[in-house]
DNA sequence: ACTACAAGTTGCGTAAAAGGACTTGTAGGC
DNA sequence: GCCTACAAGTCCTTTTACGCAACTTGTAGT
């Protein structure tokens, strides 16, 4: 039996897993956000086996996250760099941080912060806004049906 | 040899990874934010099986993302909600189902949508601001080390 | 004591991950 | 033309995790 995929279920959060929830992805992504763009360096920083990071890349290639393009250099060499897709990611990989920083390391001991290049401010949150810009409050949050959603749930079929 | 953990990285992608990147994991935090609390409800919805249920489950109680609660009721009966920790997580799913929405199902076929119960506003997008509600233009945004950074990176450890 | 049920636990077969050895393709030196 | 050096994989073996089904446990109601 094969793990089970969740590419059937209408869900954001089960296709956003189907397409970045393996155990290695996210970290390599992560990284090509840190600039890195070489095989060798991905295995490198994450002390990764490289059949597993031959396939991860792969996948990342294939739902086209990552672009892979042959270098000008002696021998066989390809950059992977990210796209506008892969990109997007990074609110992803910023919730996630910022949810680390203050429910793992705690305040004061972020091992990474972000910041505005130009003002030097901090990030310090990610905020929920509407179409105008406007703050939602997380406590009025609630999720509805929306246009794209099933009409009808089969038994059966997995939910959501 | 043990599948590689990530806990030892100084980073908080990958302690987010360590705590909610197994593959069922996130999925039962998004069932638990839609209501869902006792054990046979997590495994009719997701189709799991019930050792890695098990499994799961103990480990968003053993970091705090989880409660478990003995009900008053005929047999032996838990509730599981989200903590604190747990409710804050919401962020994340969110940008997930961003990310999807944009990248997957496209625009007009969302499954579902977020939006604030008072106004009826529709939830658009995760704003990063600075410690005044500044926005932040990703473009500007850069990471440099925070105060919890490596003093120094050793040899043969795993880096971030 | 017997029944009913939620909530696990155990055991077994298959798939995926880790680690290391080996292969491939290209450019440069001789 | 052949050898070397190197990045980027492929292949193979062992260990671990996943999926499934059967079984067990604990408690309250009858």
């Amino acid at each position: 039996m094969s793990r089970k995929r969740f590419d059937r279920m209408r869900c954001g959060v089960a296709q956003a897993l189907e397409q970045i929830g393996d155990w290695w992805t996210l970290l390599i992504v992560r990284d090509a956000f840190l600039g890195l763009s070489r095989f060798a360096e991905f295995e490198e920083s994450l002390g990764i086996s490289k059949n597993i990071l031959t396939d991860r890349i792969q996948r990342l290639v294939d739902h086209g996250v990552l672009s892979k393009t042959r270098l000008n250099e002696p021998g066989v060499r390809y950059e992977y760099a990210l796209t506008e897709k892969g990109r997007d990611l990074w609110i992803v990989l910023t919730a996630m941080r910022l949810w680390s920083d203050k429910w793992v390391f705690g305040e004061g001991k972020e091992p990474m912060i972000a910041r505005d290049a130009k003002s030097g401010q901090r990030l310090k949150r990610l905020l929920a806004v509407d179409e105008d810009d406007r703050p939602i409050t997380p406590r009025n949050l609630e999720w509805v049906l929306g246009p794209g959603a099933p009409t009808r749930a089969k038994k059966g079929e997995p939910n959501q």
